[in-house]
RNA sequence: GCGAGGGUUGCCAAGCUAGGUUAACGGCGCAGGGCUUAGGACCCUGUCUCAAGGAGUUCAUGGGUUCGAAUCCCAUCCCUCGCACCA
């Protein structure tokens, strides 16, 4: 009887033992693979999602350990930026959502959470769990590395690198329109908004027409069609400033005013006019000098643009369809629109065709903002000007808006505003959201030319699992822009040469995991001598380190360490970071360090759902990575998360289906533990151990290659299915052989990776000494694959398939089976077949032979027949059954055990020499069967 | 909208890059049987429709190429991820 299966005794027993082992030093007699992960940011507690983004590295690091690599896989914490801040705020303010979060789903102790108004103190919290979770989950980390990035030692090292870059001139100031809280007095982000994230910042020109000593902008997303404006639209329920604007006097609604402030203009208001005064003036069209009527139209938003607005009604629904209004009422009938884009599909005046054509009562109908976008949509990309547009006439509106907004911005005066698509869009203060541009701002220029064509050179030389996301990769290095590397506030490394802003958070982790090969070292060094020299010398070489600030010995060993780990072998995230932090670090890395150095792999995840829906805290839907190992055992989460699915393919949790993992992993233990005392041999160890080498061969490749998934479909169901084969195929009264020795010996350690803490155990279980953890990765054997034997029982197998499918469709209380094994000629037959380049044609090749011609249409039926059947088969099969398969050998051999699975008498008979008509359909590899 | 990826039999998910191993791996679920009481534990069998080992209809939809397509080409529909001050 086996031993019982308490999983979490195991595993406190176990892990004792591996802490200290995985501690990984340089070894200079072993080659290095040094892997590792996006360090998480620890703001709240792990999910099973964030699980195998752990796990699957630690599956790796663990293979090629046992493969013999020395193998490095550190962990550090993440805590630069701001979202802890307004975390500890909202705790200090009691916030009810947060405090749940928190005190609930996370199950912080009251005492803790009440510590919680500091943020250091919760990055602290949730940085040793996380280190006390994948220490629970068996990850074979080097915890000596650990660091979070707010340490002094890691703030020199990252002064350093902006040294380079910064002296690079790679990063640079500039101007940059920003979502912007004027309460909390910061940029936000998507995550930081309330209400409002798919507003997007639009860039309007304004259009200013001289209305006396004033100028009267416009603004305008298509200024291309100043050519066919009519008139312009005020609002006459509005108040609007007079003010002078960067020197000119403007008229503006008083919500554009403060716009324009804080987009970096100087706006002093000197006076304010109702809308209803302008009604029925006049201002100046800039190009023609014709005059502008000014009309009354209530759809005018004065917190949208300038709040007022140019009527362009052939072109646009809603200049158009005000403009009939007022005319149905008797007004303006003088004014015509004026075409000035030809589109086919449309007539002349398109505004007026869509508005009449779809039956728009008035201009509030809902289907308007529809009809324009259409409208736009056509006239953008398949509209030409006319000749009402001087210069511009005959060309595509997509080029004449270029064209217009430089002529407007260069040498008309006009000014690019920037406003939000939509207006409620809220801060998570609660107060309202504008576009500021902000210049004392810090980037760094991803949009260098020259930079981009480094990486581009660089991408093909990085390996990618999967391949397909290195066209992503491709395409982030073409749209990476300007990136804002600079804020305010958070946690973080002060910008060395403008020490008023921090470095925010994807910018000071692109290096960091050259990091890692000296953190260890690095800490015991006061950070005051941590000069940019220093690093110099450890990363770069360069200098002599007799004159440095710290002691040569020490540098030369933290230069010979950083050396024997870097570059990196392969680096794990999320999908999700393609878009910046993975390309970043290609970017970071390729400006400081020389060729060699170069990142050599990544591999990127898909995602985790729970019970088919997206995990999110947030809403509560996630599980605790805890909780999963607590309940169904580290080594369960551990095969359920890299089994499941492969690692870049979603995965979904969902607890039965992790239940039958887990029995799975105890189906194990009691196959490998009633093995122990088997002896013996038979003759289909052959067979066995035959298949072992394939299944070490399948899995090796496998996870080499990351699939993790695929491994252990070849470890663990394969070898389970060939040892349900072999049980069957052992004689009456066996239940195992001494084969099974060496086929659990090979098991334990190709499930090593995956499921640690069992495999641990029943290594020492099965008498074996040292760690599993480091004992040596199978090799598979060629010279025990034993093709003959494979090739029989295959046709065995097949043979046993087909006679319970007969007996399951005849109706007869059957007695005997009888096996008619094909003629010689037929197995000729199949050998022409099989060789036969073209198999339309082979009956022809066939009937070439004398010997078979002589068996007439018994030979073509054979010939139509076998092309059939090897269509059917395997190719290496069809090969190995061409060499030449002994059936009647086989099956007069397989006797015993034909007769015990039938139930049956079983005789097997060379078809020739019977006279059974049913005989004649025997087919090498496909025997005809009698049941009767 | 733009970019990347995907839609396979009840569910999850192989296979599709190098067309014939494919009615389509494996797992889950379900059904029947066994384990000489019961079973959520284990084992076996079955699980598109008919059927002496075969045949018919299937791999989002509609076309096409081919002796032959889930696999190649075209069009359409649907889904997921990313789209920037950031975890």
């Amino acid at each position: 009887m086996a031993k019982e299966f308490v999983m979490s005794d195991i595993e406190q027993e176990i892990r004792k033992t591996w802490i200290p082992a995985f501690e990984s030093n340089p070894a200079e007699d072993k080659e290095k693979f040094y892997i590792n992960v996006a360090f998480p940011y620890p703001s709240g507690a792990m999910h099973v999602g964030h699980g195998r983004t752990y796990i699957v590295p630690d599956v790796v690091a663990r293979f090629w350990r046992m493969r013999g690599m020395q193998v490095l896989f550190p962990m550090a914490f993440h805590v630069t930026g701001a979202p802890v801040l307004g975390i500890a705020k909202r705790i200090a303010n009691k916030d009810e959502k947060t405090l749940k979060l928190y005190g609930g789903l996370y199950r912080v102790p009251q005492e803790t959470l009440d510590s919680f108004t500091d943020p250091i103190v919760i990055v602290n919290y949730f940085a040793d769990e996380y280190e006390r979770v994948m220490k629970q989950l068996g990850l074979s980390i080097d915890w000596r590395r650990r660091f979070t990035t707010i340490i002094p030692q890691y703030s020199k090292f990252i002064e350093w690198q902006y040294s380079h870059i910064y002296g690079q001139g790679k990063v640079v100031k500039g101007e940059y329109p920003v979502r912007y809280c004027p309460n909390c007095d910061q940029p936000v982000g998507d995550h930081d908004l309330l209400e409002g994230d798919s507003a997007e910042i639009m860039h309007f020109v304004f259009v200013k027409y001289p209305f006396g000593e004033f100028f009267i902008p416009t603004a305008t997303l298509r200024p291309e069609t100043i050519f066919g404006v009519t008139n312009l639209w005020v609002n006459p329920e509005v108040t609007y400033v007079k003010a002078e604007v960067d020197g000119e006097k403007w008229i503006v609604s008083r919500e554009a005013a403060e716009k324009l402030r804080m987009q970096k203009h100087t706006v002093i208001e000197t006076g304010m006019i109702s809308g209803a005064d302008l009604v029925d003036k006049a201002a100046t069209h800039p190009i023609s000098g014709a005059a502008v009527p000014i009309l009354p139209a209530s759809f005018v938003d004065p917190d949208m643009g300038s709040g007022l607005v140019m009527s362009v009604p052939a072109h646009a629904p809603f200049d158009y369809i005000a403009l009939r209004d007022l005319q149905q009422e008797g007004k303006y009938t003088d004014i015509v629109p004026i075409p000035l884009v030809t589109v086919p599909g449309f007539g002349r005046i398109p505004a007026q065709e869509i508005v009449e054509k779809n039956k728009i009562p008035h201009q509030d109908d809902p289907r308007m903002d529809e009809l324009t976008q259409e409208l736009y949509t056509a006239e953008f990309s398949k509209g030409k000007l006319n000749e009402n547009c001087g210069v511009h006439a005959g060309k595509s509106v997509r080029a004449a808006r270029e064209d217009v907004t430089r002529e407007f911005v260069d040498t008309r005066g006009s000014i690019v505003f920037h406003d939000m698509s939509e207006q409620r869009v809220i801060c998570r203060c609660g107060n309202r959201v504008y576009v500021k541009i902000l210049d004392d701002q810090w980037f760094l220029n991803y949009a260098d030319p020259v930079w981009k064509e480094q990486i581009h050179a660089q991408l093909p030389k990085v390996a990618m699992v999967p391949p397909e996301v290195r066209a992503e990769f491709a395409r982030t290095v073409d749209w990476l822009k300007e990136w804002p590397c600079t804020r305010r506030v958070g946690l973080g490394t002060r910008v060395p040469w403008d020490p008023k802003w921090l470095f925010e958070p994807l910018s000071d982790s692109t290096i960091y995991m050259s990091y890692y090969t000296i953190a260890h070292k690095i800490t015991g060094i006061d950070a005051e001598k941590l000069t940019p020299a220093v690093f110099d010398y450890i990363f770069l070489g360069i200098g002599d380190c007799d004159v440095l600030p710290v002691d040569a010995d020490t540098l030369k060993e933290l230069r010979s360490e950083f050396l024997y780990w870097y570059p990196y072998d392969y680096r794990f995230s999320a999908k999700d970071l393609i878009s910046n932090h993975l390309t970043f670090q290609l970017f970071h890395h390729r400006a400081i360090f020389p060729d060699e150095l170069q990142p050599k792999g990544m591999v990127v995840f898909g995602m985790g759902l729970l019970n088919g829906m997206k995990m999110s805290s947030s809403k509560g839907n996630v599980f605790l990575l805890e909780d999963a190992a607590n309940e169904f055992g580290a080594d369960t989460v551990r095969m359920f998360l890299v089994g499941s699915a492969e690692p870049w393919q979603d995965f979904d949790w969902r607890n039965e289906l992790v239940l039958s993992v887990k029995k799975q992993i105890e189906r194990m233990w009691q196959i490998v533990l009633d093995s122990s005392a088997a002896s013996g041999s038979a003759p289909i160890d052959a067979w066995l151990i035959s298949r072992l080498q394939h299944r070490i061969d399948a899995a090796t490749k496998a996870l080499s290659a990351f699939q993790t998934r695929q491994a252990l479909q070849e470890a663990y169901n394969g070898i389970v299915s060939d040892l349900a084969w072999y049980r069957r195929r052992l004689p009456e009264g066996s239940s195992g052989t001494a084969a099974l020795h060496e086929v659990t010996s090979a098991w334990i350690r190709l499930m090593a990776p995956v499921i640690p803490y069992t495999t641990e155990k029943l290594w020492s279980e099965t008498g074996h000494a040292g760690l599993a953890s480091f004992a040596p990765w199978p090799v598979a054997d060629p010279a025990l694959v034993n093709n003959a034997v494979e090739v029989s029982e295959e046709l065995l197998q097949r043979t046993v398939e087909d006679i319970q499918s007969i007996l399951k469709l005849v109706q007869i209380d059957a007695v005997k089976v009888t096996l008619f094994v094909a003629p010689a000629w037929k197995h000729e037959v199949f050998g022409i077949v099989a060789a036969a380049e073209d198999k339309r044609n082979v009956v022809k090749t066939v009937m070439a032979d004398a010997g078979l011609r002589s068996k007439g249409k018994d030979a073509t039926d054979a010939a139509v027949q076998t092309v059939k059947l090897i269509h059917s088969l395997p190719p290496e099969l069809v090969a190995s059954i061409a060499v030449g398969v002994d059936e009647f050998a086989i099956f007069s051999a397989a006797k015993e055990f034909l007769e015990r699975e039938s139930g049956l008498a079983v005789e097997v008979v060379a078809a020739e020499s019977s006279t059974h008509p049913k005989g004649r359909m025997a087919l090498p590899f496909k025997p005809a069967i009698v049941v009767e």
